[in-house]
DNA sequence: TTGAAAGCGATACCAT
DNA sequence: ATGGTATCGCTTTCAA
């Protein structure tokens, strides 16, 4: 492939005036006169030039890449990621940036190999592993490379993240049932305590409290591990059992739209109508919710802003520390109604 | 940062004794001896040198990285992609690879400038855009670039391609409904006609021939494009209409699974039973099918092996242009059933 | 087994 | 406005 250099000696002038004509430089505003360039510039094409990214990132020490750690499907089935890394690419994109995949099984080690091996320019994470993120960040730090965790927030570990403001949303929606006349809510989950279950179990607490709702009558559940079953299944059975109480709830929040559309599930497996039976909400807005029947009312998180924040955060203030937490917004779709006035 | 000419200084050898005691090479079997290499290594440690990537990748003209084109969820809502990306991420890290995401939305130029200004040893593309693909295969062809087409193959193009064998699948599930004892089928979709569309439809019909259907029995129906609304909504629309007729179909194969999913829909808003009353059958098994009631039959692509078998290809066969098509698997989960004896 | 030196492609500084 | 030269960090001959 050709380089500057062979430019040069076709153009018959310094590799310093190829490389300023190029790259459009001006220094106190003047630079390569106007017929030197554009004969530069024809050569160039001429020949398909292409600037070596990687010699100018090594001599300049750092490369308008960022790394992405845990946007693939990995770990878990968190559909939603995809949508995070899509509007992060574009937005890296937009300011001549671009994305590195990194390994989410990789170990501590082989990232900051990858990572500082590249000389990567930040690090964007998505990862509820606290031990390994204790870990990435302390080097992370140590080699100061910037970093931001996105759709969580471990308070403890002091660095900057991206999330959503999922205890309003769940706050609003219990707002949401409380006005369509339901008084037996519960809130269900999975079983993991992860930050995310307890910052939405917060604002369903909330919501009740604003509501003159008590906690007692409106219960947390959550699924069993004790159970030896796939936790989508331990999900659909401890939502079956609730629905088959003799008091049942009139309205169920699950603590992630997967929880929800079991519930859903649950439902129609026990013949109960939904929303004329039950109401359901879930966290999210993910893409299965679009073809639900009927489709999910939901508390929809701002993937895409999430994404571009993030990845804006790393390139506007890679120093400073921050902890931005997104709006979210109370879809209402078709699975929640009115209380009917006998459950029983 | 400190790097190999620091270390050389600080263990008083060469800066070639460092890069060969880092990098573990063996010139005819033998290399830097154990001690200093130890000694070596352990500045290095110490220090937390390291190897710096981008210049190793300058020498050598390569970088060891490969661009994926198409695998964010940019254009259409292909759920799977990430599913592809996933495994190739995976497949590349095993070999000492690493993936770089090229954004969907830059133009051939841009993209060009990506590939070849960082080097990149290949790269994967999944995109339908025939114009764009025509023009970019052509360039990489003169950059001398692989690139592997996953997910579409366009013969015209001469590009190496993986994909699944879905005609194969679309076959399966007509004979599985046959077997059933189903006699009126339809075959429905979007109205594009990319090459997957094409080919499924092949295979039905193929299927129809082998269990001696009449094709005019058993139709395929497109969406109108000239319905002004989302596509989504379109396939509910042509859906409701067939099932609304006076001969409906008792089985429906989605072109997709989405249009399965929408065929579902259409069902329960009609208080049609599936598949009591109406059997469906879709193509991917996208993860929305797993919260679908009832769970959704379905000709199951190998998303993972795919993104697999691209990023091995570039790897172990760059020069060689090939065509994998990779077996399916017909997935019979809840929406299908025995024909009920009438339907009228 | 180890070292010296050239080169990869581009940038930056200092001259002219 | 343009050119010369050192430099970035590493690899790779070629000698010793």
């Amino acid at each position: 492939m050709i380089s500057m250099a062979d430019i040069a000696k076709e153009a018959k002038v310094s590799r310093t005036s190829v490389s300023l004509a190029l790259n459009e430089r001006y220094i106190d505003g003047v630079s390569i006169s106007e017929d030197i360039r554009n004969r530069i510039k024809k050569i160039a094409a001429k020949h398909g030039y292409r600037h070596n990214v990687l010699a100018s990132s090594m001599t300049k020490g750092k490369s308008r890449m960022i790394g992405c750690l845990g946007l693939d499907q990995s770990e878990e089935s968190a559909l939603f990621v995809g949508q995070i890394m899509t509007a992060a690419i574009k937005a890296a994109a937009a300011r001549d940036y671009s994305l590195k995949l990194l390994s989410s099984e990789a170990t501590v080690e082989q990232l900051l190999d990858e990572i500082c091996g590249y000389r990567l320019s930040g690090v964007i994470i998505r990862s509820r592993n606290h031990k390994m993120l204790e870990r990435l960040t302390e080097r992370l730090e140590h080699y100061h490379v910037p970093a931001v965790l996105v759709d969580t927030n471990y308070s403890d570990l002091g660095m900057s993240s991206v999330n959503s403001d999922d205890a309003e949303g769940v706050r609003q929606a219990v707002h949401h049932l409380y006005e369509l006349g339901h008084r037996r809510i519960n809130f269900i989950g999975f079983e993991d305590f992860t930050p995310f279950t307890i910052v939405r179990r917060g604002g369903y607490i909330q919501g009740l409290e604003e509501c003159g709702l008590k906690l007692e009558n409106n219960p947390c559940y959550f699924t069993d591990p004790g159970e030896l079953r796939h936790p989508f299944e331990r999900v659909e059975i401890l939502a079956a059992k609730l629905l088959q109480e003799k008091t049942r709830p009139t309205a169920i929040i699950g603590n992630c739209d997967e929880v929800a559309l079991l519930v859903l599930r649950a439902a129609w497996r026990l013949g109960i109508n939904v929303p004329d039976q039950l109401s359901v909400i879930g966290v999210g807005d993910i893409s299965p919710d679009l073809f639900s029947c009927p489709p999910l009312t939901t508390v929809a998180r701002p993937y895409l802003s999430m994404g571009a924040a993030a990845l804006n955060k790393l390139i506007d203030a890679p120093e400073e520390t921050s902890n931005m937490v997104l709006p979210v917004n109370l879809v209402i779709r078709q699975t929640t109604a009115v209380c009917p006035i006998n459950v029983e």
